[in-house]
DNA sequence: CCTACCGATCGGTAGG
DNA sequence: CCTACCGATCGGTAGG
């Protein structure tokens, strides 16, 4: 009665690591079950199969934006600085932990037919109302006419995901020295967006453009 | 003697399908030997291990930009349109066939430390030139000065075989029929590239974007 | 939560 | 390029 509090909770942390580390076949049951402090059987105990271990891993990962996009969506229709509070948000989760990113990324390749379902009935609902809230400022002049307000959403999702899923790696690219950091990456990002969304102000004019969404 | 004039491209190439559908753990030797015609231990014949295999597969990716690099760097130096020619050169090759996007985002999550390695002696000369041709650029005003050009190229390069590799997945967070196009996509990758590159010319103005880089 | 163990899979070898 | 087969790995079960 006096047990662990949470036994699953240190096994879907644990599973997120190493499911993101060598993916989800590259992962032995009795690994991830020494690294929780039992053995193999036992963790079969609290999730029957290692099928649906990952079902629950990647369910945990999908519960967050449930909740989260209905939040930050409200507040970008009340708040002043709506892109950066969503783009932030966003940004912010899987920056948080990286493993989150790449162990998506890993599901993306690894199961497309399952995550299609997924995300179009998770997912699909709040980005097609963002997409709306592009048109309406494309209709106002303040966001670029010659923008698929579509593509531009899932670029940024992709690029979000894929930025800090492979940052360490890719960044090889450049000498040690020259690479920027993940931070520095992620700002320009967010500058690229944001150039990339918004029809420039004539300059000197007061508003900035975080406020325009 | 008059044997099928390359058995190994053929299992190159099944082998690149395969890895990049279910990962160089989820493809059994047995398989990819049957889908050119063969037993496994034949194929074990032309190829000593499956490691082996994998390694030349991602080989024969590289190889392809150690050659087109530096001859698409050569002409950026000489001709007008360098932007659209190093953009598309990029994004044409993985279009052609996005399986190779996918072994590539693959190996980078499968091994790391291998690909940095691979990437930093491969490509890494040449997207130091190319980081050298945008801070030209900003020194001349053309290119936007608050724009770090190590993370606009590795954001471009990121962006580029995210969006290949995981479009026909990923665009389902849009219903089918709202979802763009794979071309649409990377229309709107060109076109935000390009803005978020160039110093915006006051409108009028004869020359085009495209003549800058 | 454990030990003991089954059953299936699979890379690679032997030998032709 | 084949068949036959070894040896190791690993998810899951039995039974406590």
């Amino acid at each position: 009665m006096s047990e662990r509090p949470d036994v699953k909770s240190a096994i879907l942390e644990e599973a997120t690591r190493q499911f993101a580390a060598r993916g989800f076949e590259g992962v032995r049951v009795a690994d991830l079950a020494a690294a929780v402090g039992m053995r193999g059987p036992s963790l079969l105990h609290h999730f029957k199969t290692k099928e649906a271990l990952r079902a629950a891993v990647l369910a945990s990962l999908l519960d967050h934006w449930k909740d989260e996009l209905p939040r930050v969506l409200a507040a970008a229709q009340s708040s002043a600085d709506r892109f950066d509070g969503l783009l932030r948000a966003f940004l912010g989760f899987f920056e948080a932990n990286p493993d989150r990113a790449r162990l998506l990324l890993r599901e993306v390749l690894d199961r497309p037919m399952v995550i299609r379902e997924l995300l179009a009935a998770e997912i699909g609902p709040w980005t097609r109302i963002l997409a709306d809230i592009l048109r309406a400022g494309q209709a106002d002049g303040r966001i670029r006419p010659d923008l698929v307000p579509e593509a531009w959403v899932l670029q940024v999702i992709t690029t979000g995901v894929g930025v800090i899923a492979t940052h360490p790696t890719i960044s090889w690219v450049f000498p040690a020295c020259e690479a920027p950091a993940l931070e520095v990456s992620l700002a320009e990002l967010v500058r690229s967006a944001r150039v990339s969304l918004f029809v420039p102000r004539p300059s000197g004019s007061g508003a900035s453009h975080a406020e325009l969404l």
